[in-house]
DNA sequence: ATATGATGTTTAATCGTTTAAACAAATTTT
DNA sequence: AAAATTTGTTTAAACGATTAAACATCATAT
């Protein structure tokens, strides 16, 4: 019942555990006789021997095992970010162990701290608000890091993002299209680059038709009550445009619509940066900004293997397209 | 930039490694010196020493981690039990190492040997059909575990679940009440017994009044084209309630039922075991069986770590409750 | 004065691997 | 036939912690 070590194949084997190790290992092949070689395979198989891998990682200094730091593991970006860095570590045997910032940077330094103590061999980070000086730390101890989906200007260091301004400028191009020339944006009340690049971006997309558009800022720790004050306010004044800077914002907002008996899209466009599954279930046309997710995810990966296996790597710096459609609302034959 | 170690702060402290080790972990207090255990600490401080995990785990042959496999990591269902076994395990002083089976038992079985190889202390599993003989062999080898959501009549293991049968039979008295008389079931195709008893649940407690119900079964891996199929036909057969054994069936049958014209609730009800945030999105009131997932999965976790204290502990099986309500429909005030 | 006990600290083995270096035996080169 | 090389295998140290046991030193009881 006690776990089987490389001693117990070894003397079933009747050889040293160096052999059975190099057997296990791939290594000195061309030393070692075809027959030793065979009896050790049996008895690998015979006795179900299975590594130790807590031992090898100790040995090895290499653990095979990355941290994952989401914003938000309940958001369907965060979760379906780690299922496809969870494949793609899978396919180049890592595991990733994830973690939950929700957005807190004492958590966060917390989870990276804790994530150190059991020896990752990197870390793919959504970094919050404030965390520059972890991230800092990170850098001059040159453990291998890509920031995702976010960016610190500060902070020269691996990122793979989208490129939120020109997106979010772009879309104001749907709004003009179709012919909305009052514009409110909807953002977060937050310092993060990348949120803000999408607000700049639907500001300095602005048509020469649009008049001046209407900026909100919405508590990320109160975006019910704030969404539901913003838009009640917002419907009387003529606004028939909306863009919502996050998935989060536009689920919620279109909610609040809906309920102020907003007409999507005939009296108001509606265009979200990023979406959610309840976006399809919405009976209207609803403007989208896609984020290549399986693209970021396996891009990021790729380039902390990279910084892996080659620590010396010139800090690289992707950024990714969307794209834009709108989701296909369901028609009632009603 | 070396990390580190205890040798490292004996010598700063002037002490050998075994003192440094039992100031850490708190043991022999009364037999160590004030001062020098001050003078250790000290030394802790100014190096900024942090414990090696690995070496430790390696050494007590305890990692504080466990594996926690559901279903499939992409359903809310999925991710919100990760997040709170997470966080009750990070309470704990435990670490989850995350994987998603897919519903595959190759794949399931794959992650638990991969786990076992990295010496996890016990597993919470949410294991698929055809995974009797993995389950068998972790109960032989006395590895602690919990089977969540699901059961396995044929093996007795510790788990926790809600009352599948019950929950099913009684939401059966809310189309009774509507005074809904011509039931369809849909269920999935399947040997699992949890979701069987939803479908037996809901048949057996049809009242007097109703009709035979009529049961179909949906191939998980066609959802779509499997639903489109069914909802179309029974529309033609004057079903008048629609019963979901999941979430994804009834977020699924919803679509297809509106573009099937369906005036729900007033011509069709509809229940459905279990949500999804997107049932929020939907205009009309939808019947809910809500499962206790925070109680799901903080039993779970605590199951699991009193099994590790005590592997000897006779075998649990915890069943909760649902209960029933329906989704506020947003409503438009045009 | 000597045995006994308490106090404070060190020694050394151990966990399961990896891997450089040493070693012995067989083979090839001089 | 001695030297050099190749082939096949073993020895032993190391990774960073834990912990039982040993060891001093000092205080107290006899």
């Amino acid at each position: 019942m006690a776990k089987v070590t490389l001693q117990d194949v070894a003397a079933k084997a009747g050889v040293s555990i160096a052999l059975v190790s190099y057997v296990l290992n791939g290594v000195k092949k061309d030393r070692i006789s075809k027959e030793t070689a065979e009896r050790i395979q049996q008895a690998i198989k015979e006795l179900d021997y299975r590594p130790n891998y807590l031992a090898r990682s100790f040995k090895k200094k290499k653990t095979f095992n990355i941290g994952l730091l989401v914003a938000d593991i309940a958001n369907p970006f965060s979760s379906q970010l780690a299922r496809i860095v969870g494949n793609e570590a899978e396919a180049a045997g890592y595991t990733i162990t994830i973690g939950s910032s929700d957005e807190s940077a004492t958590r966060f330094e917390k989870l990276v701290r804790s994530s150190l103590d059991r020896q990752v061999d990197g870390f793919i980070l959504a970094a919050p608000e404030g965390s520059e000086s972890i991230l800092e730390y990170l850098k001059n101890e040159h453990i291998p890091v890509v920031i995702i989906d976010r960016y610190f200007p500060t902070i020269k260091i691996n990122s793979v993002a989208v490129d939120n301004y020109e997106s979010s400028r772009c879309a104001m191009d749907e709004f003009a299209k179709l012919g909305k020339t009052n514009i409110a944006i909807i953002g977060y009340q937050t310092q993060l680059h990348h949120l803000n690049d999408r607000i700049r971006g639907a500001v300095e997309g602005m048509h020469p038709a649009m008049v001046e558009p209407i900026i909100k800022y919405i508590s990320e720790a109160n975006i019910e009550a704030d969404m539901e004050d913003t838009i009640g306010l917002l419907m009387h004044q003529g606004i028939n445009g909306f863009f919502f800077a996050s998935n989060k914002l536009g689920e919620s907002g279109l909610r609040h619509l809906i309920t102020n008996g907003a007409r999507i899209p005939d009296d108001i466009a509606v265009i979200s940066f990023d979406g959610t599954d309840a976006y399809n279930f919405y009976p209207n046309a609803i403007g989208c900004i896609r984020q290549p997710l399986a693209e970021m995810g396996s891009q990021a990966f790729q380039l902390l293997l990279k910084q892996i296996e080659n620590p010396s790597m010139p800090v690289k710096q992707i950024v990714l397209k969307t794209s834009f459609s709108y989701t296909k609302p369901i028609k009632s034959q009603l």
